[in-house]
DNA sequence: AGCCAGGCCTGCC
DNA sequence: GGCAGGCATGGC
C-alpha cells in the first residue's frame, strides 16, 4: 500500500534532524571554488580521499580557475591521484575552470547573475559536470535555492517510505525526485542547503546497508525504524 | 580479499 | 532513452 509523503512529515523531518545536528554548515570549503572542486572530486569517492586531493591542489596555491588552466595535465593529474578517477577528474577540473573564466569571469559566485535554470543547463554543459554535481556547486557554491540529489537522498526516502516511491517518482530518475522534494518544500537556498546535508549526516549515522535504527532520531516516523521496532518487541 | 565511497561518460541497443 | 562497462584511490 502506498505511503503518502506530504510537506508536512518532510518539514518535521527538517525539524528532528535540525535539532538533533544543528546547523551542518556546510559544504567544507575555504572559498565558493573549493567547493566546486570538491563537487567534481567526490564523484563516486569518499571524502576523506577528495581532503588528500585538495591538499595537494593548495600546496601548489591551485584553488583558483585561473591557475588551474595554465598547470600541465601531468602535473594536475598527480595532484588529483588521490581522490580516484584521476585521469578523469583533472581532465574534469580544467574543463570546469576553462567555463568559469571563459563565461563567469572566474567566480563561481557569479552562477547567480543568470537565470537558474540557465545556470544549471550551463554546468551541465561542461564535460564531467553531471547533475549532483552541477546541484551542489550552484547550492553549495554560489549559494542558490537548489537541492541536491545523492545516493543518500535515495537510501533515505526508500528506508523512509518502505521501500516505496511517492507518485511520479521513479527510482534513479534524478529529477522526478528533485522537482517533487522542491515542489513539496518551496523553500529558500539555505532550508535547501540544510535539508540535504542533514540527510546525509543521518544516512551515514543509520542508513547503512546493516541500519541502526536505534537511537535514529527519525525511528518514530520512519516506516523502517518502526518495523525495525516491531520486530524487537 | 573484497566491497564500498556524496557520479559521469561512452557505446551499445 | 535506458543500461552495462569503465574509471581508481584508500579504509575497513
Amino acid at each position: 500500500m502506498f505511503r503518502g509523503l506530504i510537506r508536512k512529515e518532510l518539514l518535521m523531518v527538517h525539524s528532528i534532524l535540525f535539532s538533533n545536528y544543528g546547523d551542518p554548515g556546510w559544504w567544507p570549503g575555504d572559498t565558493p571554488f573549493e567547493v566546486a572542486v570538491g563537487a567534481v572530486l567526490t564523484q563516486n569517492t569518499s571524502w576523506d580521499n577528495v581532503e588528500r586531493a585538495i591538499h595537494n591542489l593548495k600546496m601548489k596555491d591551485l584553488i583558483s580557475p585561473d591557475r588551474i588552466v595554465e598547470t600541465t595535465d601531468e602535473e594536475l593529474v598527480r595532484l588529483v591521484r588521490p581522490a580516484g578517477f584521476f585521469n578523469r577528474k583533472s581532465i574534469y577540473l580544467k574543463e570546469f575552470s576553462r567555463f568559469l573564466v571563459d563565461r563567469f569571469s572566474g567566480r563561481v559566485e557569479n552562477l547567480g547573475s543568470v537565470p537558474l535554470q540557465r545556470a544549471r543547463e550551463e554546468l551541465l554543459s561542461v564535460k564531467g559536470i553531471g547533475k549532483e554535481t552541477a546541484d551542489s556547486i550552484l547550492c553549495y557554491g554560489a549559494s542558490l535555492p537548489v537541492l541536491v540529489i545523492d545516493t543518500y537522498t535515495w537510501r533515505f526516502l526508500d528506508r523512509f517510505l518502505g521501500g516505496s516511491f511517492p507518485e511520479g517518482v521513479r527510482k534513479g530518475d534524478y529529477d522526478s525526485l528533485q522537482s517533487f522534494l522542491m515542489g513539496k518544500l518551496s523553500g529558500n537556498a539555505l532550508f535547501y542547503n540544510r535539508f540535504h546535508a542533514l540527510l546525509v549526516l543521518l544516512s551515514k549515522d543509520h542508513c547503512r546497508k546493516t541500519p541502526t535504527c536505534d537511537p535514529c532520531p527519525l525511528s518514530a516516523i520512519c516506516s523502517f525504524g518502526i518495523e525495525a521496532g516491531n520486530r524487537t518487541k
